[in-house]
DNA sequence: GATGATTGTTCGGTTTAATCGAGGTCAAGT
DNA sequence: ACTTGACCTCGATTAAACCGAACAATCATC
């Protein structure tokens, strides 16, 4: 590869980041055409197949996660860029800068976080997605105020944080309709060599379900992972699989990607935590949220 | 500014990197012109300028420093990705990854990370500038394994690391041959309404030179600040200043950027430190590099 | 001070690369 | 079977990046 082409790569992260040519091309306000034509030739660049073109939609290879991975943080640098300048420097207001884990449902991230936004009056609040390991880093630099996970924080890293547990949901498996209405029938056994879309193993939920599954002795056929949790989203509604997501967002998951919900892994639930710098919240906004996160969000 | 142009923010980049048009056309295989009108471009796409013209030369402006931050760290990521792309994946050898704050000469940079190279056979060492939070950053979620630094960890920083003292060397004045021999003469009163470039307000031999020429009661007329000293001395270089340095690498200096020392500032020195994640230290390519730096590096 | 080398800029015309429109294929739903 | 909605291929078109030539400013040197 004789150089990386930021465009083509920009091109590459939207489409990722909608799912699909289609809609990344209303987003950028180009041609699908234009866009496979660019899409091409960064696979040339690059010497690897960034996507599978499976049926009439594309998944990312595995070598096009890492790519996303990268151009994900390359170009929120380039958001926070644009954002800089535009403002030109002025004094920023009382801000909250919060991290959120990709692995966790959008529709959850914003429910947890959406009460700050209502207490506090003119209060800006930033969002920044990431993997838990990089926005802990930030965490630590005082780059960001809080973090929102579904795990603890890992041991091992080096980072003086401390968790609040906020709550925890029940998962569900959703797929199409069509294929929703059979596998509802002897759930949890119609799930057995099901295809199945799970996060990366690294994944908190990944071990719970991977454990359930093995308890009630069914195995589906997992036939992708995923890091980011709207990703997978995106492929369960464009019938790729069957796919986890909390319980608590049952409704907003259905009407939104177009599924329905099979059933309740029993016992199965995903956790999550406040990740703050000390361990007394001092962050008047970080503590109304987790103060409302705990006392309604999670209490059906 | 509709969209960021990731080419001419590469063209900008390179530009403050090399410290004139004429040096980035060559690295980038393109003519001067083409570089100065895309620059433009993006000077109007930003709204702001992001270069002082002064004398036949280029000095980022304020603004084109903030740009510059984010611009080292997009292409940084870029070029690891690039990089990870083009090994295929291959499984990592035997890795240091060490951080080096870019406020400190290269040239000690390299006298201090040089050891670890000859000592272990099959080692890859693996070099990472930036901005200390940035790197401690890293260092906390072990994506570094040892950081180079002027100074020890900032207090109010929550990143669990340990300092380890390598030494100190003196500080010298440099500038062109002919500035530097009527400099030399009375020095250091000579320095008195002397244009001089100087490191950013926060770094740490700033305020060890400002103290100084508090206490000799001279003082010269700051025409630049700079948060990379690479930057700093190509100005020196051109002619915009007298310009600090390490006394301990006089001989490289004089050679490289064609300057003549003038003279040491007294009592002034830079100290150095290898900041690693135990306080204990137990990568040995990390122990060698400590060890090797305090025993010989600066007992001159 | 004149001189030559070096640097950045402006102005056209040229070349490269991105983009679109038209016409396919293939898979899934009705 | 037929429609729909996805992606792909192939030319023509258009926008942009790029260069050559000529110029202005600066700085070291004589």
């Amino acid at each position: 590869m004789r150089h990386l082409n930021y465009n083509h790569l920009q091109y590459f992260w939207t489409v990722v980041r909608k799912g699909s040519i289609a809609k990344a091309s209303e987003t950028l306000h180009l041609t699908p055409q234009t866009i496979s034509g660019q899409l091409k030739l960064l696979e040339d660049s690059v010497g690897h197949a960034l996507f599978h073109r499976v049926g009439r939609g594309l998944v990312p290879s595995e070598m096009g996660q890492v790519v996303y991975q990268y151009a994900d943080e390359i170009f929120s640098l380039g958001a926070e860029l644009a954002q800089r300048v535009k403002s030109g420097d002025e004094g920023v207001p009382l801000t909250l800068n919060v991290g959120l884990v990709n692995s966790i449902a959008k529709l959850i991230s914003y429910r947890i976080v959406q009460p700050a936004l209502e207490l506090e009056a003119g209060l800006k609040v930033v969002c920044n997605e990431g993997r838990l390991e990089t926005l802990l880093a930030d965490l630590a630099i005082h780059k960001l105020d809080i973090v929102i996970s579904d795990r603890p924080i890992p041991t091992g890293l080096n980072v003086r944080a401390f968790n609040h547990a906020l709550g925890e949901s029940p998962i569900a498996f959703f797929a199409q309709p069509r294929t929703a209405i059979h596998a509802a029938k002897k759930f949890p056994r119609s799930l057995h060599q099901a295809p199945m879309l799970m996060p990366v193993e690294a994944n908190a939920l990944r071990q719970g379900l991977d454990d359930w599954f093995d308890q009630i002795d069914v195995s589906p056929k997992i036939v992708a992972e995923f890091d980011d949790s709207a990703l997978l989203k995106a492929f369960g509604e464009a019938g790729t699989g069957i796919f986890p997501a909390p319980a608590a967002i049952t409704e907003e998951v259905e009407r939104m990607y177009h599924v329905r919900c099979i059933g309740i892994a029993d016992g199965v639930t995903e956790s999550y935590y406040a990740i703050s710098p000390e361990r007394k919240i001092k962050h008047p906004a970080v503590a109304s949220i987790t103060e409302i996160a705990r006392s309604k969000l999670f209490s059906a």
